[in-house]
DNA sequence: TATGAATGAGGCTTCATTCAT
DNA sequence: AATGAATGAAGCCTCATTCAT
């Protein structure tokens, strides 16, 4: 009846270590990882913390990682695959132009709120000149897609004639990324230099407006020229 | 008598430490620190590099910093004055509110362009939850101008009947910012990932003026409404 | 009845393990391990490069010779009996004295010439106080021959007349090991500090003429006291 | 009275760390360092037993050496320096060619017979294939006196008409080196396969007249072509 | 005001070896 | 006979910092 369960391979226990399930073990190492890196950096990082965070030992972050760099770049192309595949959840298919690029940036906003140590994980990596990511061969194509999204609205908007056909959409993906972003990597800094008024609920939801105001304004063909 | 030739004043010499001259110790200590902190973050740099690239020695900067996080905050003290100073040299007065704002944005895109290791330094103290710049008393004077001036522009508009009069400075500070600092804060890895065509001086050129359009055209009464 | 498909004999492979075949897998690691070892000494080995060059695993590493030393011991224990079973195939039967003395001398220069291994892991073993070399049974008795061989050459000369009898054999082979063994042991040394004009051809066959006439000269009853 | 003392320099004292006297720490690490290293090679050697076998910390090793390979590229030109300064004590000037060469070949012998931490060293850098020894600039030019003096002495036997004109200062310092060094390196295994009755006070002795005997032999113009 | 020497604590990594199947 | 995964112990080295003058 339970032949199935006989052969499994073997799986990840709630507690004590994962013993012989690799896959478990890699995945474990790079979500702690993952978190100590987003907090502290790459230098600011300690393998011990990582490792006291993890149902293995050390030794395991070396078996399976090489060393400190190589367990950080994992993290990196992971941090994207997360994000880069939550935003394909995202679907605009059937929407006119002007609402999916709305829909768009908004989304585009709080999954970068959702997401502060992704953020984090490409500020570190900019401090770094993006030494890791030009590695990663995956990372540049997990985002090319985040292009091509937002060339198709626009090339659509563009023949419903609501849209200018003069929008770059690198810059407009920059111009998006731009707002989303900074609204999550300088919080920091911005909240305590001018106060938190803009980071509780009511003042993000007003800021996420704005940016899908500002966006579709730029790319709208002005009402006086229509 | 011979006071003066007994103990001379402090000079400065092209080679070799500058001697009895503690001010000059002191800016060329935060010179190397500036650019190691801003290349290496606070944890990536070393103490050892830092007096390396010092006219004096190691021993000095704790002599006259107490330690390493002594010394980083220091820096982040003078990046921020010496790039609020920059602002200053803005002159806005006599312009109409549309041309300040215009002008506004244009410079802030440019100063934070020619500002990297500013930004870096926002960067690093931004991975470290602002922690240092909270304690800093003079930073947040040294940035209330920004918000001041701005809300000056927008009012002056108003009462000219060009502007909208439900923006809030500090909002806008907030989207000026966003662009002028992604822009320089996250250049490695967006052309890492999509190449670098925004980046060389036409693509930059091209980026000001959305900048300076969106700005614009988010501030300015609608046409339509008019 | 199929006994024999079942379980095939074992082959050796081009590539990949010799599965089946124990004795395959022993000799496979003792070359890979002989190798290492020579270069770069017992505790310069690595196992992880030994296994690295092997077509097995490291796991079987332990499985045949159970620890590291082990593994080593055998190796040592190969490498004396190949170089002195190369010795064996040189035959100085029916050779006057003199003649054979003298193709011995020339053989033993040639011959180390052309096992730098070997030699190095001798070296290597000195370095350990000959610790290894103690246990091994085998070494002992595998060097003997070299000794007899020679006692027999001096007792045939000393019989004819032309060799003097108070030559001790085993004082001969230390000085003749000494010319055979430095020549290659230190070259590394000598060459970067006197520079490599002993080390070509030409200079190599120098140097076994001088070793045979040193070793005929000593060994000959003088001409004046004939 | 004892004013000299007053401006003597921190000197090192029996017990207790060495302190303030970089010279003196300097040399305390260099003696611990030069004798685990002859003992146990490079890699067999521990940065933690040559600390413990210093008066000051494992910190200060690489304080003043940087890293193993540096201790150890110091301590190999100092067994060299101290070597070759030691051979420098034997006077031969004033002697007849054949006496000098004679006692040079003895001395040599027993030289290195009273150095083998010396010939360990040589040994370990020959298994390095004299990588550290190539970059010492000082090695080369310590070494050279050596092949001038056996130079000289030839010189002056080929003009006293008794040394053979065809023999190279080269070719025979590598014969005396081979002796006088296998005689050390070899011993451990060579004693081990052999026994060790040549080891003993007068095997050595024996070995010693030997060498001598087989160099002048080979130096000198036969009897018989007089 | 200045400094060369010194250092404890802790960082990253490697190593031979064993486990469990 | 064979193996992929796992590991404790220890190795080398770096770091910010202080000592003693």
């Amino acid at each position: 009846m339970d032949g199935a369960s006989r052969q499994d391979p073997p799986r990840a226990r709630e507690d004590g270590p994962a013993r012989r399930d690799p896959e478990g073990v890699r995945r474990d190492i790079l979500a702690a990882a993952g978190a100590v890196f987003a907090e502290k950096g790459l230098s600011g990082a300690r393998i011990d913390e990582i490792a006291a965070r993890t149902r293995t030992s050390k030794r395991m972050i070396y078996y399976y990682f090489g060393d400190k760099e190589g367990l950080y770049r994992a993290c990196l192309e992971v941090a994207y695959e997360q994000v880069r595949r939550g935003e394909e959840e995202l679907d605009l298919a059937g929407l006119p132009p002007e609402t999916a690029l709305a829909r768009l940036v908004a989304f585009t906003f709080d999954h970068h709120r959702r997401h502060p140590d992704f953020i984090r994980m490409v500020m570190v990596e900019n401090i770094h000149d993006a030494r890791h990511l030009r590695g990663a061969a995956s990372a540049r194509s997990l985002n090319r897609p985040a292009i091509d999204r937002l060339r198709d609205i626009l090339e659509r908007g563009r023949r419903a004639g609501v849209f200018r056909p003069d929008i770059d959409p690198l810059e407009l993906h920059w111009l998006i990324s731009a707002l989303a972003v900074f609204n999550v990597s300088n919080r920091a800094t911005f909240s305590t230099l001018f106060g938190d008024a803009l980071f509780d609920e009511a003042g993000q939801a007003r800021l996420r407006e704005r940016a899908v105001e500002m966006v579709l304004t730029l790319v709208r063909i002005p009402k006086e020229r229509q």
